[in-house]
DNA sequence: TCCATAACGGGACTCCTGTTCCATTAGCTG
DNA sequence: CAGCTAATGGAACAGGAGTCCCGTTATGGA
């Protein structure tokens, strides 16, 4: 996996990351997240994504090299399509228009079985972890404004910690998608906002001194 | 992985459970335990665990099968060891007896590693997130009183849902673990059970009619 | 347009995971 | 305590994941 390697000489698709090298990323991404959606983490299998993305499997082993390098870059190629985020003028209204995107994406059949696979992937590889925390990191920082805003009009005492603010709507969600057989519905998700946007309001998320 | 399989004809260790069979569980299930501290789950390989336990490669493959099916033996051989629950006399006291639990798991290298490995191990096999789900299912359980204590004392409205706002706790912990680099403190602990409690007070957990 | 070479692709090869077979050990039951 | 058989363990085997080698393709620059 040197895709995140720094230095002068980095791993192949770097020097000629244009035509070919291109294509190739693309059919190769494409048809992981395809066996992802349908065959889940487990069934990730080098040879067979190859087999289906039409490469050659030396191609797929010398650039991505394991299944969790795969899994990174696509997250990595996930993490361009960045969804904006919109205002409502309320925090309650921001957080659900949040905890409703995350919601969505991870009831997603695609999306969700690809979200569980990096989250597998994390737990045993610490390049897939990096990526994974940079990704959420990125997410993070989008929806920390909602809160600054929200502070701003007095919604929520001063000091309030904006980033733990947007973590704590979303967690109830992975929560519920990792550890129970609940359905992630739209319910969960308004609940999740309801109590971040309460919490904050009654300050639990003041930074202490 | 026959460990969950119902009916007449189970699998191996079920016939004959004593002596031998346990001491090859018990030596199994730590040699499995110390890899997963050291080495993390991608190294989780079944002869070297044969090997380590100091029992035959074949009595692995044939009573666990796979990676996943010794995980999921191995939470819930941890299922047993049940620590009680505290009572402080106030909804936030038990959260955070309860997120302060939960953290020092998650902290632990050995346990923490452990839950690691299961959730990735429940996000590529049916059993294994059975064996999961069930798990945080009896803890939940075993936590929920206090939410009801919290009523039948006024500190919460009536109609809130106990289980809910149990997961709503040790939602925030496991959401850091899995998607930040930031560290499992007890301030982390402490905000997660201060959130849950004042969303609580606030009626975010109200079942709907 | 042409060249140097980055990147790809096929095929052979290696090693290791997981299976099968059967002899041996040791629980359970009468 | 004796026998039946569940369960284990060693050894040989099969299959596939991952590597290596080298010829072929096509990209980016001169």
């Amino acid at each position: 996996m040197e895709l995140t390697e720094a230095g002068p000489e980095a791993g192949p698709g770097t020097a000629r990351p244009g035509g070919r090298t291109a294509r190739v990323r693309a059919a190769v991404l494409r048809a992981a997240g395809d066996v992802l959606a349908e065959q889940g983490f487990a069934h990730l299998d080098l040879a067979d994504i190859a087999r289906r993305a039409e490469v050659g499997k030396t191609t797929v082993y010398r650039r991505w090299g394991s299944v969790t390098g795969l899994v990174t870059d696509l997250l990595l190629d996930m993490a361009q399509q960045s969804v904006p985020r919109t205002e409502t003028g309320s925090l309650l209204g921001d957080l659900k228009a949040n905890t409703g995107l995350v919601r969505r994406t991870l009831a997603d059949p695609r999306q969700g079985a690809l979200f569980k696979a990096v989250i597998a992937a994390a737990t045993c590889d610490p390049k897939a972890a990096e990526a994974l925390h940079g990704f959420y990191a990125v997410r993070v920082e989008e929806w920390a404004p909602c809160v600054e805003q929200a502070a701003a009009r007095g919604e929520v005492p001063g000091g309030t910690d904006a980033h733990e603010v947007i973590r704590a709507a979303s967690a109830p969600l992975y929560y519920r998608l990792l550890t129970t057989a609940l359905p992630l519905d739209e319910a969960a998700a308004d609940r999740a906002a309801t109590a971040a946007a309460a919490a904050a309001r009654a300050g639990a998320y003041v930074r202490e001194a």
